[in-house]
DNA sequence: AAATAACCGAGACGGTACGTCAAGTCTTGAG
DNA sequence: CTCAAGACTTGACGTACCGTCTCGGTTATTT
């Protein structure tokens, strides 16, 4: 009972914290930003999320899910290349501040990392699943488990890319995990 | 000219920086809580590293240099096992705690943030560069920029595997690992 | 017109203040308290009061208005010792209460620090007015502005024991108040 | 060892607390106010003292101690007269805040109202005691235990004037005070 | 009987201040 | 010039109440 929650200031919460996550990162992003941002005073904020991590959380997980294109090129080689850039472009963007948060909570509270473990493995499957089945109802036979190892080694090389390598996954990079590593997995041996 | 830097110094503070590091993570882990552990000043570090993130580099930078195990199985499958199976140890006891200030520093140190990529990079080249090499003249031929890719697959997945997917990289996911993903990639096709 | 207010609220709302200023005091008792255990909603507190002084006042205002013992000692220093003895026991038991709401008052509210001053000063003349007009018939020839000096001396002495010293107003301390203070002022010389 | 505390702090965060006890009461007074005016950080205070009661009780504490008037005009009245107008002028000036934070502390930290117990008692002594003695000794027999009368006495009827009656020590109360109060009092029976 | 109007509980809301923590800088005295 | 100690500014943290504001639901009148 009780005065309802104000559904309109879930959603300015949640879009300044996304806002500000892009911009400013996990480090840097204040909940006295937040709060400034969305025009709700912090208490309004903490009575939704208990700390800074479960905000992020919350904010990755109710952006607007972004679905994957559809496979158009009818081969295989095609319709990766258009999977694969898409799936770089969402890390790129969004990922990465789940990321900082996921490291940032990790120890403190294994709850809530398991539960942005949880986003991330939903949005990567997202990426991953549907559109390879498709890709490979286009005509290519492939090995039963390509899809898992796709969702296995695409995202994680990406990842890697952007983190530890600190450079883009521009046009030339996406020819090579297609051609020299995507591809050669797929097609088995 | 005036007194010299005790070195001593040093190493204590580089040492309580690991441990702690190890124990509670990047974000936990406080300059004072360094200071106290390692017996010295809050000034003596900050002479030394200017921030926090410098300082984690530093230390992970400095750490005993683990060394790969040299390839004794004699084929190439065991040498990959023997070889990613301490791979995998050594990124889940060390690296993370790297990446977590990498993610930390990313934003508001272009600079340090490149300096650790230049470490996390130098680790992963020396996990699997020599090694291969050494797998190679094992008598199989591979494609020659095999290398490469080893460096530039096995480490993603692992670090995915522990990150994202928050499991350990026990010997079932080593075995697949090799078997389904690196073998046939290095064996090319 | 509407539905009237519940009376039964009434009582519960003041009892509970009453009890929770006596246990905590004025700068500790919170609304929040006050309406939990009472059972009523902040709301309907107030709608009955614009704020916590002007709800201490009321309390306070409210509060069973103990009646000063008769004079039946027969002799002035008799009938003073049992008036005093008992403005001694309410003023340590309900008036502090008052006096920090007064204190916290004071400055923000000027129109509720004089409502809290009226009950004060109603309570004092009470206590001291009647009775000792009691007294003095019972044949002592008092200075005729007796009366007033009593109600302006006793209560501050009493207060300021409690307040200041922090010493509990007990017998010996009566004792002394009579002696050494009332009855010299009041048979004037 | 380490560096020492900046006195110079000490003195602007006393002299702001004092000042904006006066100005908006102890109610009102918040630690970032008086920060802000003082110059120094929050931290920088609650290092000295552990919360607002604290800081007031040091603040008043500190205060310059006001020494009272030389018993100049050679007989008790006019003596009394001096005395008593400037004891009302020093307790409406300056203890009333004091009495604010006394009332205010007293339950949470029963250590900290005895310290504000002792100044407010320190500090009425010095204003009775002394003076007093002076007016003794310009030749009138006084009872012994005048000094002690007049300590409990006359600050108990002033602070009741200010408070309770919440009208000021203006010269005619003060005559009334000495002439119908003090003085019958002191000169005994 | 229905409509109206004030009541009541619950609890969300914007604020203000609290007292705490850690980051990185500065100051002292000693070596 | 270095070191240990520790004070300092800054800025954010998460909490506690304040007094206000919806809600859904409940009485009593008043049409």
């Amino acid at each position: 009972m009780g005065r309802p929650r104000d559904t309109s200031r879930d959603l300015s919460i949640l879009d300044a914290t996304l806002s500000l996550l892009t911009e400013v990162g996990y480090e840097q992003l204040s909940m006295e930003a937040v709060a400034s941002r969305s025009g709700a005073a912090k208490t309004t904020i903490y009575r939704r999320y208990r700390d800074k991590a479960a905000l992020v959380a919350a904010a990755v997980e109710h952006r607007s899910q972004a679905t994957p294109p559809e496979p158009v090129a009818g081969d295989l080689r095609g319709d990766l290349l258009g999977l694969v850039s898409w799936l770089a472009r969402q890390i790129a963007e969004q990922e990465i501040g789940l990321l900082g948060a996921l490291f940032a909570g990790m120890r403190s509270d294994a709850r809530l990392a398991e539960e942005m473990r949880r986003i991330l493995r939903r949005d990567e499957a997202a990426m991953t699943d549907e559109p390879l089945r498709k890709a490979i109802r286009h005509g290519e036979e492939l090995s039963p488990r390509a899809a898992e190892l796709l969702a296995e080694v695409a995202p994680a090389v990406i990842v890697h890319r952007i983190v530890i390598a600190g450079e883009p996954c521009d046009e030339p990079f996406i020819g090579h995990l297609v051609d020299d590593i995507l591809l050669p997995l797929l097609r088995g041996h």
